[in-house]
DNA sequence: TTTTTGGTTCTCAAAGAAAAGAACCAATAA
DNA sequence: TTATTGGTTCTTTTCTTTGAGAACCAAAAA
């Protein structure tokens, strides 16, 4: 039953930075650290089991953050015929998508500014003209990364 | 002793919006609702009173988000000749630094993945690929944002 | 039919985050 | 000198998050 992935102190250590910095971003430990490993790992695609064991977390614990992470959409899992086991693999490709979906909080807040805005005293006009310009760097960066994302594609070839 | 300020109950909608917005990005609930409260209330500097009974917090909540907001630049007070009152503000103007923080994160993120990339097998060589590409994108990104924020303050004008 | 596998779900304990309330304190006012 | 103001700090309580461990369960294997 030895499952456990083998690691260097290196590559742990990378694990443990990759999931400090998925902390940062509002991911619980558990995940953030299965994220690191399937970043990390030389063998793409873990087991239920070598995933708990490398990890030393719990059945209860691999599996919420496993299915929390498929719900999040940030891994994924294979099967292979004959075997009933899933293997989880990082979905790296996923990152175009978390890219769009960090510029569409943009376009919320700026929105909620907006509302802000209308229903504000007329009153305070130096304040309201630094929310306007706000509001207005906020529209600004929305209408042009795109353009900065298709740049770069062509800047690939 | 009737420090409240009064607001409509559009005006208090929109304070909690602020505030579950700004949860999001990490900042607890008292400090997330009082920077919601500064940025609705049609008076734009507050005391400690009256934004501790608007928004009916304690006192050491209100003084120790205060203080937080404080430390994270977020707000600002002012203070009145003959008045120990300090009269707080949103720091509106801060929006700059704060872009500028969310586009460090990406380089930080970045140089993490290279660190990772450098570190990989390369027995898998099109993970490998699409990390390469991943962080090439951050790192265009990091090179052509401040392009864009300049060119957004060409626009103004 | 019974056992094993590959998990899931439930219950509980531990730890941490938030906030309340009271005690406290320095500076000003009386 | 004493009282008041404008907070700060400490202690306690409450709520939430996280994860462990055990019970459970469906599908497949024996």
């Amino acid at each position: 039953m030895m499952n456990k992935v083998e690691l260097s102190s290196k590559q742990r250590e990378l694990i443990e930075r990759l999931g400090v910095s998925h902390e940062k971003s509002g991911i619980p430990p558990a995940p953030s650290r299965i994220l690191g490993l399937l970043m990390v790992s030389p063998e793409l695609a873990l087991s239920f089991d070598s995933i708990r064991e490398t990890l030393n977390l719990s059945k209860s614990a691999t599996s919420n953050a496993l299915n929390m992470l498929l719900t999040m959409n940030r891994i994924e899992y294979i099967t292979q015929p004959g075997d009933r086991k899933r293997y989880f693999k990082n979905r790296l490709v996923s990152w175009r998508e978390e890219a769009k979906t960090a510029f569409e909080r943009i376009t919320q807040v700026s929105a909620i500014l907006e509302e802000v805005l209308e229903n504000r005293t007329k009153e305070t006009p130096e304040f309201n003209e630094n929310l306007r310009e706000a509001i207005s760097f906020m529209r600004f960066m929305n209408q042009h990364l795109p353009e900065l994302y298709l740049e770069w594609e062509k800047s690939k070839d």
